[in-house]
DNA sequence: ATTAGCACTCTAAAAAGACGAGTGCTAACA
DNA sequence: TGTTAGCACTCGTCTTTTTAGAGTGCTAAT
């Protein structure tokens, strides 16, 4: 059996309409809700075959329709009409003081949380493939030494080290020539075994000291890694949603946003998967995190600067709207795209 | 009527009890588990005369007695006997890499409230009278320069300036040597308006940045203090206290952890209040934050060196268990002084 | 091909009933 | 005088029954 047109009308206003309701919808409401104009009954036929295609259900004898993964996949694959929804305030809004990343990022995700009324995360840029800008070490006193590593995109890391032994001014400029002229441009990767050894060589009595500022560097980067910021926002919206907000669900549901190990998993996949659309829809089942098998997420992957990158996701019910969610999301990286570049000529 | 000494008993009873069951107690369930051996008729008439002075209540006629506000509160005051618990593994888990107090803060809430089965707060420390330890400009490139401003408890804050005009190092020196000097060990309160016009009458023809670059001070110290930082862990662990895990309390509770804006009315309430014993217990209604009242939470603020304080909260339901959570409290606030006294030895 | 009509199904909500935990009171007891 | 056994009573909770209505599938008529 094949979706015609008819049919595939009837799916789209299932879906508009158990969107709105979250009730199961009878072939009544159909008749009268869309511009068809056919009879209950011919609707009744109609959902009898799309509920033999797999593309609906009725959780009980006698209770309407509802869409099944399948159902929506097809609706968000091929039957979404790219609706001119007003783009609300978000303008307004986003430029604000932008002086850290990661304010603007928890402004973000809290923002898109209330426009959307679902929960939100976004993960701070991944500096994987990210190069070193600049090191500074300065003697705070006697015995601490304060370094600062700078990596492309602005970011700035900072430790303090405990001095062991004296170090004279006259020591501390050429360890500072030293780093810069050596790591300067260098990724992480780059910074391997051999070039350690050297800079520990050259370092002269101060090998120690390299040694430590060198896993210091190592440290600030790698932590960022899979240590990744994720921010989340709105969590609490999931109880707007009576099919999500019952004790069991929810609690697992809100844990997992509290605890953000799992959101890695689902930002992995995300970010490693940017094959064709830069947009990705999670429908139910096929969520990589299992806790969230009852949600939909939707998933686009922002880049600040070259190899500067990250996630954004919008979690909600599977009826989410994801119409108004995924234009939302093309918005903002739009947006974003606005802010970032000219204030970050690529080199 | 006074509370004698076998009412005493019985209220210890009810509320030990219904600690761990969550369900009002009745009479014959007192008779049996207390060591008093009467019968429950007896214990009848004892809880008719607690519950007249209003100590405990019964939900409903023909339910056991639970106990009120007030009676939580004598509880909490006199009647708690100070049980010698095992104070569970948390030294273990402490002496992990303190290299950021952020993470080491986020680390215990999580502990705590994995070991007490809370929810639990805790905020970043205070700077409102820290003094500034240290500042170091450093050119990044041409058009960029680097601030770093360290502050009592090494702190350390950066931003990255625009530069309008070439800047070399001869002024570099000077301004750093300038900043230092005149700024070091001042709190932000020190500040005035005359420092800083002089410190721009100083700067010469760098006068824009040297204003640029107090803003910058001054920023990421003011940023600091009402924007608080506050890390929770465990707000699911309501979803395991039925009176507090219905739909709408439990969204409103954990919105409330979530949004943390209301938390800061707690945090401040809590760090005034530091009056005579360093923790602070309340009590459903005596919450300053109306979202709560359902709730106790227990407070202790804690200082890592002179002026640079913090509060740490444990909030659970009315019926926690106080015992066990002061007294752990009192133990990780001994931790932090181990912790961190040596570390500092102040000035 | 569409639709009106109808019997049927099944759930959710309301009503009714059974159960039992816990109480307060009274009277007996040490 | 303080303690206890006994008993009638209350009231919330749990279970069962009833009811109402929404929605279906099928058949026959248009």
């Amino acid at each position: 059996m094949d979706l015609d047109d008819r049919k595939a009308k009837i799916l789209r206003a299932i879906i508009q309409n158990y969107q709105e309701t979250g009730e199961p919808v009878g072939s009544r409401t159909i008749s009268k809700y869309s511009d068809l104009s056919l009879s209950s009954a011919t609707i009744r036929n109609e959902m009898a075959d799309l509920e033999e295609m797999g593309l609906i259900v009725q959780p009980h004898t006698s209770a309407g329709r509802i869409p099944t993964d399948k159902g929506y996949r097809l609706y968000v694959d091929e039957l979404m009409e790219a609706q001119n929804r007003e783009v609300t305030q978000m303008k307004d809004f986003l430029i604000q003081r932008v002086d850290r990343v990661e304010l603007l990022l928890k402004q973000m995700a809290k923002l898109l949380a209330v426009n959307t009324n679902y929960a939100t995360m976004i993960t701070g840029p991944v500096y994987s493939s990210t190069k070193l800008k600049f090191i500074q070490l300065s003697k705070m006193d006697n015995q601490k030494l304060l370094t600062v590593i700078v990596v492309d995109g602005n970011i700035v890391k900072n430790t303090i080290l405990d001095l062991d032994q004296a170090l004279d001014d006259q020591d501390l400029l050429s360890l500072n020539l030293l780093l810069n002229s050596s790591l300067n441009g260098l990724t992480i990767n780059d910074i391997n075994l051999g070039i350690i050894k050297e800079l520990e060589d050259q370092a002269g009595v101060h090998g120690m000291l390299m040694r430590e500022i060198l896993n210091a560097v190592a440290d600030a980067v790698r932590t960022e890694e899979d240590g990744m910021q994720i921010y989340t926002s709105g969590a609490t919206n999931i109880f707007k949603y009576p099919e999500l907000s019952d004790g069991q669900t929810a609690s697992e549901l809100i844990h997992t946003f509290e605890e953000k190990d799992q959101l890695r998993n689902l930002v992995k996949e995300s970010l490693d998967s940017e094959g064709k659309e830069d947009l990705q829809v999670y429908i139910g089942d096929e969520m990589p995190v299992q806790t969230m098998k009852d949600c939909s997420v939707v998933t686009a992957n922002y880049e600040l600067s070259e190899g500067v990158r990250g996630t954004i996701g919008i979690i909600g019910p599977k009826r989410m709207d994801y119409v108004k969610v995924m234009d939302t999301l093309r918005t903002l990286m739009a947006q974003l795209d606005i802010l970032f570049r000219p204030d970050e000529p690529d080199q």
